[in-house]
DNA sequence: CTTATATAACTGACTAGTCAGTTAGTTGCA
DNA sequence: TGCAACTAACTGACTAGTCAGTTATATAAG
């Protein structure tokens, strides 16, 4: 055993880097709460992830909870708003939208990184009400509207026929949303790793219907 | 202000009541655990509300984890069997079944102390893998193969043609698990308050699709 | 029906360890 | 030189789990 070689033996020993400090942190808070859950998450072990020392993390954040509203803020808006407006350019055909949207949900889900924050948000609802009520308003509030406004105007074209529209919502979220689950929380066999054909075979069920019609 | 009489006067400052103190202790520790998550709750917290000292609770539990798992273990072992014979019971009539297991879980899954146990695995998911894995087998898995069996007797049958069955049981899942985070987790405005309401929109879409074929 | 004895059930006070947040001082850079 | 960015070391508060001692109750003996 050789004593260990400095590996960067000129240079100082951290650089003045304020524009990029707050994204690492975030990064890094990402990472640990994901994997240690909230509470478990010590902010040392965030501040190591993102090279820095603990209370440099002080210096941008005030506090560890406004660790997590930050990082929902950033990771989660973008996204919905992206669906909100994918929605709302597809009204001229309903269908092939759906499946589009539901399509890329599903890939998206099978990411681990990407259901991380969901997986967070209802692990935090009961000690974070606020944020719970944040992520619903902002994000799920938002898809699931934008969903609910293209299954109407698929009503209105003739292809939907008259159900009801946010059971119709419903059935579309809550099986991407169950193998989701089902993937990365229980640690289950998934079906996500080829999204193409989930979506397939909910559509199948989905515009036909289960019954026999031979 | 009068200075606060004391309630009972005489009698014993407590009781010895080994038979009782298991169940009260998981009660206390279900209702701790699901206001303030599992890592939050205090151990001291949750022996106040079982009335006993915390010292009491390591009698009859070596550990605050060890209090987890017995509690899913109790809550949930149960309700999955019962899935299961019911679906067992019922494979003359498929479809029939399949509209009562889901209408009974609509109605239990409204109900917020039912839903706090899978709430509380998934948060901790992360942290005790080995607890998720534990739900998987002995609760989800159970009642997914129930369900599954329920469908292949209906394929068999001819009263439901010749789909995905794996698809077909996330689409009878996903739904009420969705409404179920929706209303437990996030807040939000409930449709499961009226579960038979919400099971028969859900059959409507299943059974017949969204297709409009007049 | 007492009263003595044994022990299971329970408590209060403590320990050892953890961790969010603070402070006093150092370093890089203009 | 001046000061913003950063760190090491510290503190205060909190909590899972322990333990020596106390109390209730079952049972046996008088």
């Amino acid at each position: 055993m050789s004593p260990p070689t400095v590996p960067e033996p000129t240079g100082p020993r951290w650089r003045r880097r304020a524009e990029a400090r707050p994204e690492e942190i975030l990064e890094a808070a990402l990472a640990e709460f994901t994997t240690r859950g909230f509470e478990a998450a010590r902010m040392e072990d965030i501040a190591k992830t993102a090279g820095i020392s603990k209370a440099a993390i002080y210096l941008y954040f005030p506090s560890k909870t406004a660790l997590l509203e930050a990082l929902i803020e950033a990771k989660i808006g973008p996204l919905a708003n992206q669906v909100q407006s994918l929605a709302l350019a597809g009204q001229t055909d309903p269908l092939m939208t759906l499946r589009m949207l539901a399509t890329a949900a599903a890939h998206r889900i099978g990411d681990a990184r990407v259901f991380a924050v969901p997986r967070l948000v209802i692990g935090i609802s009961g000690r974070f009400p606020e944020i719970a009520e944040y992520y619903r308003v902002n994000v799920v509030e938002k898809a699931r509207g934008a969903l609910e406004a293209l299954i109407d105007a698929g009503k209105a074209k003739g292809v939907i026929r008259n159900v009801d529209t946010k059971a119709v919502a419903r059935a579309f979220i809550g099986p991407i949303l169950f193998e989701g689950l089902w993937t990365h929380v229980l640690g289950g066999e998934t079906a996500l790793n080829d999204p193409q054909k989930l979506i397939e075979s909910q559509f199948d069920i989905l515009l036909s219907g289960l019954e026999n019609r031979a």
